[in-house]
DNA sequence: CAAAAAATACCTGAATGGAGGTAATAGAGA
DNA sequence: TCTCTATTACCTCCATTCAGGTATTTTTTG
């Protein structure tokens, strides 16, 4: 009988997640919260052995909570749940702790598999979740297949532009004039089709255009 | 039956795991390769569903032979394989494309677990592998202590300088007076010891301060 | 060689950023 | 209760950035 709690504000998720564990018959469901102050403290009170935890919570942010609970808790197991499938959010879940990763439109048994991977000691990462992180594998290709074809010079001036230097400091350090240096920062922003320096470098960051 | 890819350098293993995928019944290996270039030739010649990979080749390494592999085919499942178990290279093996992580020393169970994972979709990690994930994780938070804390403003603010927005555009966003962004942003420079926006964002990428 | 691309330089005006302050208010914790 | 921190807000001055241009000189390439 392995002990759980959810964490959802949705009522309706909550019950539904609990009624799912519970016909398995051999989960059981110890505490339902609503947000994240009662979560922390219903999770010390009755030390559960996985935590089902919504990312997207009233008070806190699921990501923020789960970091939290593993300052006093590292051997609980933690999965997060969401609707929305966003890569960004698996990875720094990862990061911070967490052990597994479902969707809410997930099977019961798929479910009841989650649980008992990560009771195992595994990572578990829904099917859809793993397709994202495939898709942003694909986009990583497809951004430095359509990637700009920077001159000798612009890269030259993205890279202290990376570095931190102003555009007076630039055209001092390679003997121009400021106005030459402006004009490649503003071919650069026409390049990657952006409208600010942070942006370009960003983008620069985000296409591997930095050496 | 499952057909199945060994990619390995070393014959003593590559046929230790084929043994054991063997006895399982129900997997067929159907190559062993010693090198990338050979893995590359069997892979497209014999399309198999499972690729279990060596992470350290002779020629390439297997992080970028996983890329390689994912340039001409998205469909198979591929496995990584060390002995050493690097928090770091799991993390650029499944970026890269990959499905699984395993360590050398498993156990047969373990490894037909993770195969039957990957071919159902999900992505499977072994328990030594989230061991270190862990670690890591907690090697991060010894980071965080030694790192500037930052206010929930703080991170917020910096947050959407990261995204590229000007002050004013912020102050619109949060409903706050541009003179506060500013403040905030004056605050930020000082706590990451910088004088530019640009040099503020470099920083908190690098010291991992944005969320 | 001729055409295209890259690099250079210049200008203006409006918006934004950065350094230097000061200070009131709300909330948490000792 | 009192102190400390976080958050908010305000001000000035000057530097820098950004969006519009135009235009000349090199370099590369078909």
């Amino acid at each position: 009988m392995i002990s759980i709690i959810i964490v959802d504000d949705h009522p309706l998720v909550g019950e539904g997640v609990s009624t799912m564990i519970r016909s398995s018959g051999y989960h059981s469901v110890v505490a339902i919260c609503k947000n994240a102050a009662e979560a922390v403290e219903q999770i010390k009170a009755l030390n559960p052995e996985v935590i089902l935890l919504d990312i997207n919570l009233p008070d806190t942010d699921g990501i923020e909570l789960c970091s939290i609970i593993r300052k006093f808790n590292k051997a609980t197991k933690i999965i997060g749940l969401t609707s929305t499938n966003e890569a960004g959010i698996i990875s720094s879940f990862l990061a911070n702790g967490g052990n597994g990763y479902l969707l809410k439109n997930m099977e019961r048994e798929e479910l009841i598999k989650a649980i008992d991977e990560v009771m195992s000691g595994a990572i578990y990462l829904s099917k859809a979740a793993n397709q994202k992180i495939l898709e942003q594998f694909n986009s990583v290709l497809d951004a430095v297949h359509a990637r700009p074809v920077l001159t000798r010079r612009e890269k030259e001036i993205l890279h202290w532009l990376y570095e931190g230097l102003t555009g007076p400091q630039i055209a001092e350090k390679l003997f121009l004039s400021h106005y030459t240096v402006e004009t490649h920062r503003k071919n650069l922003m026409q390049k990657l089709n952006v409208n600010s320096t942070q942006q370009l470098i960003r983008q620069a960051l985000d296409q591997k255009l930095l050496n």
